[in-house]
DNA sequence: ATTATCTATAGATCTATAGATAATGC
DNA sequence: ATTATCTATAGATCTATAGATAATGC
């Protein structure tokens, strides 16, 4: 018994490393003694602060809620437009899943798949307030003339929403060999380019395709 | 001991039941009990035709990856242009995963990740491979003035091959409550129309942006 | 004769509980 | 006095091995 702090800063510092650990070895790897080991305290000491480990699981996606939250609200740019606005906006969750690795295998474990409700909701959630902040930020792009008219927001919103997730797949699959961050703004501009050059070329047109 | 099959019939049979545990259930949860509970042989039956669980790993990315290319093969439509052939193809790897939900939980796994290189390279080829077919076909469209040739073939490739991942997570997310394949019919053909739209609007002209 | 399957079991690991101990705060 | 942490341990579960048994194929 070298060190001890008190609960809320320990609770802190085993999410934390269960975060690190998910991220490193995967999230099955991830046992109460090796959070322990970690955190330099034994294993039955992390059931002290959390009574199950489920309980640690969804203390973890509240971390992740929270962290992702402030992280877009700190990317905007009052001062641009709004085009401008969403492209920091996806860069800043590409620096997000960078930096935190672990959210995309939580996304896809048994924990959050069939095991804990809960847990799924808490990211289902994250992912829908992620949508409507692309949504509203792509409706004033349109209504400012920076991209087109032909699609809806909600559709275009998703359009973009998808590459967060879909180049952190290939970044996995890579074993992280490239810069996610670099790649994704790269990738963003293309389609955001893509997007405006329709827009400058005939601006307010609305006919479907497809 | 009532039934009695041959190796190869009931090695298939065990990498079946593995894919569709982990899709129902995630990952984890696929213990060799599990697996040899649904297939209808006691769990040391099991080491008979696998020796070690990461062989039966290993088999299931095999069946994955031939499945996959199968796919692609019966998708093309040789018939119709390169933009229709893309399309198809985007389509064929949306049914796999919903039919094979599986996949994603595979690729962000523990197994994959930290413990058995081999598996990551065997997927790691796959999307390889899907980026290779998908940057031949986006040449081919160039080509023929069916997409702009604003953007290299290799990052219209990335940015369609996003869609599949990205939007599986979405799937996942929402607890599979949407059609993968009918969505991303949708989104998919948002992003052609808007490529197409700039290689109709000034056909082949040829400078970079962003 | 070959080989797919079974029974029995070892040994590792994992979550969680009970009760003792010692550091902090009043 | 409160509470963070430790030691000891139960009980479940998981991969894998050894050796016996029975179904198939020549």
């Amino acid at each position: 018994m070298r060190t001890r702090k008190t609960g809320a800063d320990r609770k802190a510092e085993i999410v934390e490393a269960t975060l690190a650990l998910v991220g490193e070895l995967g999230l099955d790897c991830v046992s109460t003694q090796a959070v322990a080991r970690r955190v330099g305290i034994t294993q039955p000491g992390v059931f002290r602060h959390f009574p199950t480990k489920r309980e640690l699981w969804l203390a973890v996606a509240d971390w992740v809620v929270a962290e992702a939250e402030r992280r877009w609200a700190a990317a905007r740019k009052p001062k641009e437009g709004p085009l401008a606005n969403i492209g920091a906006v996806i860069l800043a969750q590409m620096r997000f899943i960078q930096d935190t690795p672990a959210v995309s295998s939580l996304i896809f474990s048994r924990e959050l798949h069939s095991q804990n409700e809960e847990l799924r909701l808490a990211f289902h959630g994250m992912a829908s307030r992620f949508h409507d902040l692309l949504s509203r930020l792509t409706g004033q792009a349109q209504a400012a003339g920076e991209l087109p008219k032909d699609f809806r927001p909600a559709d275009i919103a998703n359009l973009l929403l998808t590459l967060t997730p879909g180049l952190a797949t290939r970044w996995s699959l890579s074993g992280r060999a490239f810069n996610l961050v670099r790649e994704g703004e790269r990738l963003s501009n293309i389609l955001l380019s893509c997007l405006a050059k329709i827009a400058g070329s005939r601006d307010g047109a609305s006919h479907g395709e497809n």
